[in-house]
DNA sequence: CGTTAATCGAGACGGTACGTCCTGTCTTCGG
DNA sequence: CCGAAGACAGGACGTACCGTCTCGATTAACG
């Protein structure tokens, strides 16, 4: 949570003198946000005056919840959730090239297209940071229980740094998707030739 | 090029009326760029207002010479030359990692402080991204030579596909100076171990 | 007044929603503008950015209020009141010449300063104009009273169109205050020697 | 003259080496600033880049001639000269009606419509107004003329002060050019009436 | 007859002010 | 006390002129 009202305390439900703030607002303006971003909007030039208008919100509304663009970013971030793909659990190798499929290819749902402009931000805020980490971690977590399925079987090394894997895995998938122009055009199939091409420093020596 | 004023046609040298450009002011504007990105200045504010004072130069001098703020980006870039590293020659994996390493730990050069920013701003803008490329090709050369050099002395693989070996070393190291936080300061040693570890992927096999 | 946005209907005070203008930035602005124009500062060459700074405003301040410079200097001018001269009451001559004597003699008092200037600006601007006017109306009034008080005492011809003679008494004074040059030197004493030439096509005749 | 460079020496005709300076340009700037005020060009906002380009020449050359705006309107008023009424020369009262006529209502010629408009400036530049003078000089005259010949007749009081009298009768009218709203509408008969009601402060006593 | 030197047009130069827009804060009202 | 509405001081935007400068090309008179 990056609000900026200090939460309530945790052992009483203390009830907050004067009109409470409105739920409906609070909706209004992340999804304006998200909106907004997903219209193409570049994250960095999201101006408060414009997601105000689009909610229908005084401004003051805005940065009453909100101490900066940073914190309102990171939690309209937050309320994106990405859906996991379904794994058929069979083949070590279809599964990871299932988990960096979505990553590499923009689908057309909102959260695909906001995504990828995150990750220009990503650098500039520790918050949005951690918030991108903290969205991304169920895919990532996946990603390391197949890797375990593929130890416990012996399909794969047993002595893998799972984490370094990790970053073997995505971290070109991710770049590609920022160094390629236009974004993600080139290489559609990377997930599978990049499993492919990495695949004998996976595996288990055979016999 | 990203000049406002069209080229001169190629068969004639055809002078321009009136007082030419100033050289100097064209320097001094690139080097205030620089400066003020190197300073720390998030590429996305950089303020024309801003460049222009530092620079000594009036701001319609600025806009006499780019329509935008990409166009001035882009060129400012293009005058960053990143010196390569002398390689020993002597082991393919002692020189992948000397190429790799720059990258992922920003040198204390003016254009070292300058690309990572950069990063961010390449997926809006394809005039920026052509750039980019041009100014890291010769690293990627390099790389390539290597490779083949590897190949030839029958340490690595003849079947690699070089394009997509570039994109599995350097991809983890580029995204991980975006994903990680704060910049860079995760697995210094990243290059060595990432070689280390795909180095089953690339080399021939024994015998 | 020329404010920008339009008034309220007169039957019923609607209160317009949001935050009131500042009664103290529109004090503080006219203030800027009057101490400008007696500074010297030449009526026409009077920057609002000038009077931003000086009257401790934001630009925008002052354009959500007026549209162009004109309607600024009017409200300015507008603040401005002419004290009228007392006038003994004793004799018609003397009355005239009391009530021509500070047009034409520039006096040390701010609105004395910036008068003289305001009238170069008057034929370029209908708004202006009215509004010199009015706060002149007073003084023209007044003089309507001397001279109808003449005619009541048999001093003055009965026949006497007022509005003509105003025009013959003001009219040689205000042209010379911008004919001449230095403005107002020459002819200190014009408005006594002036009512004393055209005395005789005003006194009514004699026995 | 307010040419910036200085004069030849008195003795002799000393040529000035070098390309002598071109009387086309002298011309084309001096129509081109007096057709940009005839357009309705407010004088004070004429801008030094708009008369070079109307006259298609070089801003240095302007510059060259002249070292400030106020010069050029100098010059290029002193180029107008206002032709002189003829005067039926049987009554005073009629000549001087004449005389005032064109004063108060802007003919349709080029300098009928430029003279009203710098009567604003005359009080910001000696020059300026020195050539006002010196074109105004001629009527002036004429009207003293008018008024010399009425006293000799003994039509007119012998003891007028003439310079009086041109201020009385020469004040209301211009004063009315000024002050009146639109310009010089109200009162077009102005000069008829203005004589007519101050005769008796001329006319030779009866008997 | 070629040199010399001030002119010409054009237009870039460092600046200043323009009028607009957005920021983040504030101040009013009605709910 | 929160809601919207919107004014507040501040500051960057991109444009238009300012008055100066620097080009290559003219255009005389001088040597």
């Amino acid at each position: 949570m990056s609000d900026v009202t200090t939460s309530l305390p945790a052992d009483q439900e203390r009830k907050a003198p004067g009109r409470p703030r409105s739920a409906r607002a609070d909706e209004a303006i992340i999804e304006a946000v998200l909106d907004l971003l997903a219209d193409g909007t570049p994250a960095e030039s999201l101006s408060i005056e414009a997601v105000a208008a689009k909610a229908g919100v005084g401004k003051a509304t805005i940065y009453r919840r909100w101490a900066n663009k940073e914190g309102l970013l990171v939690d309209a971030v937050a309320s994106l959730k990405g859906e996991l793909p379904r794994l058929a659990g069979e083949s070590v190798r279809d599964d990871l090239i299932a988990l960096l499929r979505p990553v590499g290819t923009p689908s057309h749902t909102r959260a695909g297209k906001i995504m990828p402009c995150l990750l220009s931000e990503l650098h500039r805020s520790p918050e949005l940071y951690r918030c991108f980490q903290k969205i991304t971690e169920p895919r990532r977590e996946l990603m390391r229980q197949v890797l375990r399925r593929g130890i416990d079987r012996g399909e794969l090394r047993a002595d893998l740094d799972l984490e370094l894997v990790l970053v073997i895995l995505v971290g070109p998938v991710v770049a590609q998707s920022i160094l390629a122009w236009p974004p993600a055009v080139h290489q559609r199939n990377l997930p599978e030739r990049l499993v492919d091409a990495v695949w004998p420093a996976l595996a288990a020596p055979a016999g």
